[in-house]
DNA sequence: AAGTTATGTAAAAATACTGTAACCTATAAC
DNA sequence: GTTATAGGTTACAGTATTTTTACATAACTT
């Protein structure tokens, strides 16, 4: 792996969006470049090499299915779209550009690291071997599967249908098991980045999953642990 | 590294609560520069180079969120937060201001010490490596492992459920292993600020670590030594 | 458009934590 | 050994935090 891997240019008009994706991506260590148009993005994209570009659909002048096309006829660089709900690309146009992925605004940091990370990490692996590696999306705990290709939660052999919301925020502790988040940060993370709510949602939340889980499996349910006046883990070692 | 990694601005209009700061900050070998309102922090933080602001919310005039907000134009300063209780903590806010943590007033002394060292810690770390290196929060001692990410205090494999103010003191003499510490430090560093309660009340608190410790192993409970005339301490060699 | 499900909020109910005071025991100095 | 001083123990009332419940609104489905 080279040094530029770990670059991520991210393209947006919003300096709002961009300081948001800034902050989040160098908390997980990425090293970050901005550009606010696609003159500018096809530009930095040209001159310099990326792990990843965050581009986003909408943009003056040049918009983002345009820069995709282009620099896919230079470059190879993963690209992974922000598009706003109501603009629907569908899925199809953006894959015939060369993009590599997608997710929709107003999105939750917590999907777009997640994809980041997912994207970079299969770039990373192709590049040393032709196969597959360990590079599953699924988290199994004793009492607690999560496919989350299918988007499915299984414990003890029975599927468990949950919300969105439930599902993200049982994901979301999955990903970093025994790791207290304070109510806060699932907020922050987990719901979109202009939700402000009120920091009770998350008990609501949490009980509602643990309620599902518990019909099936008490194992399970047992695992969102409770951390008196710190917030909420996902408890795997006993 | 540079020399201005070093140096913190304390920016809060009450000058009680910045000297408090200042004391501890300085103690712990930081550099304080002190600012009392959002435009003098402002001034100063531009023209100077800082490793961290430390930055309270409710401010005259420029309040903190807008400081945060003008800053982050500039410069990449890491601020920690500084936030009332009441003051409309109980929903999400400033997410997108960038701040990089947050502690609420009345925090505890030890509390911001440790974010202030979390976050100087991560910046530092960055700054030579890509991703998490061994920045682990793991404190292990023969008979006793305090995982602090997870909250978790296990002794002998069996995992203990201490309270909050438990935790918190268990954790503060388990940073600090063989130092003795009078009850009126441990008052004065593991309470918030605000209290000046009774120093027994310190008595209490070590009586029920120790039992609760005891249960599962009376190696660990008889770490939690007292040191006749002078305090408590957590003794690891003996 | 009606019906269904999901989501967020607020307030009540249930729990858990904390500090204090009063009393008891241990220590050390005499 | 007695005494004064310091630490340990206990029980409880007050407070803080979480869980539960119920409801209104938003978001989807058909």
């Amino acid at each position: 792996m080279t040094d530029h891997e770990n670059r991520i240019l991210v393209v947006d008009d919003e300096e709002r969006i961009r300081r948001l994706l800034k902050m989040y991506l160098e908390k997980e260590g990425y090293e970050i470049d901005e550009a606010e148009d696609g003159e500018i993005a096809l530009n930095k994209a040209t001159n310099n090499d990326y792990g990843l570009i965050l581009l986003d659909v909408m943009l003056p002048g040049i918009d983002g299915i345009e820069v995709c096309t282009r620099l896919r006829q230079i470059k190879s660089t993963p690209v992974l779209m922000l598009t706003a709900k109501g603009e629907e690309m569908n899925r199809v146009q953006g894959f015939e550009v060369g993009a590599d992925d997608y997710v929709v605004k107003p999105f939750s940091p917590r999907e777009v690291i997640y994809r980041v990370k997912a994207i970079m990490r299969r770039a990373s692996a192709t590049a040393y071997l032709t196969k597959e590696s360990g590079t599953s999306n699924n988290i199994v705990f004793p009492h607690l599967v999560i496919e989350h290709d299918a988007h499915r939660v299984t414990t003890n052999g029975h599927e468990i249908s949950l919300t969105p919301k439930e599902y993200e925020l049982l994901h979301y502790l999955a990903i970093s098991p025994d790791k207290v988040f304070s109510r806060e940060e699932l907020l922050k993370d987990v719901w979109n980045y202009e939700f402000f709510g009120d920091l009770r949602t998350v008990d609501t939340h949490v009980k509602r999953l643990r309620e599902k889980l518990n019909k099936v499996s008490p194992e399970a349910a047992a695992m969102i642990t409770t951390v008196w006046g710190v917030g909420y883990k996902l408890e795997v070692a006993k």
